[in-house]
DNA sequence: ATCAACCGTAGAGCATAGTCTATGGTTAAT
DNA sequence: ATTAACCATAGACTATGCTCTACGGTTGAT
């Protein structure tokens, strides 16, 4: 699929999408029997990776611990060893943050009940 | 205090405490007694703010979300109700985080479990 | 008196994460 | 053949949240 059609399946526009394949996070194949343009072309992992930094985003990652947790899952140059390394400290992470989250909806919560 | 020992006491830097003072997050008074220079003294209230400020930081709030629950919290003119209100939207917000976290901790567990 | 260490304002610069414009080429329908 | 709708690259611009520099004035110890 080109470019258009992975931004609406994705609900990520399209200079988002051009955004995260400068910065690596996705990558487009050329079809080199076409010579009459060069159109990117994006198959269904794109759609997978997008739909991960969509829900890593939301957890509040950056772009690039999302590319940590990306290359952990798909670069296959790390050993399982390495992956499981990677994504274990990004459980880490999410699991202080949440302690961070909790300990804010305390004082939050005193608040409320002072008022 | 000035604001040097504002900062040593928070840990924030003394431009971070300036750039919060043009956000409106925190405010200085003048002593107006005193002709011969213009500093800014803080209280206990902007120890305070600060920690308040590094708390909601790090629960992910932006500074504009902050302002609104250092108003509730602070602001006179509203009434009971309104700070209420506001302090529970903030509330509602840290368990919509909680939840987008949790998410992502699923997610990132089948990566691993899969490896 | 002088010097370090502070104070203030103003504004430049930076990192992150986009967002948009300009420009020019391609495709597909009419 | 024309036109809308797409494609690509390059680069400018934006918002957020700092961070730093420049500048000049003040304070307090020696």
């Amino acid at each position: 699929m080109l470019i258009n059609e992975l931004a609406k399946r994705t609900g990520v526009s399209v200079h988002t999408i051009r955004f995260y394949e400068r910065y690596g996070l996705i990558r487009g194949q050329r079809n080199t029997a076409v010579t009459t343009n060069n159109y990117l072309h994006y198959d269904e992992e794109s759609v997978g990776r997008l739909q991960l930094i969509l829900d890593a985003k939301s957890a509040g990652f950056t772009l690039h611990e999302i590319s940590e947790i990306i290359d952990a899952w798909y670069k296959d140059t790390y050993t399982k060893r390495q992956k499981r390394q990677i994504l274990e400290r990004k459980l880490q992470m999410l699991d202080d943050k949440i302690k961070e989250l909790r300990q804010m909806k305390k004082i939050i919560s005193d608040c409320v009940d002072e008022l």
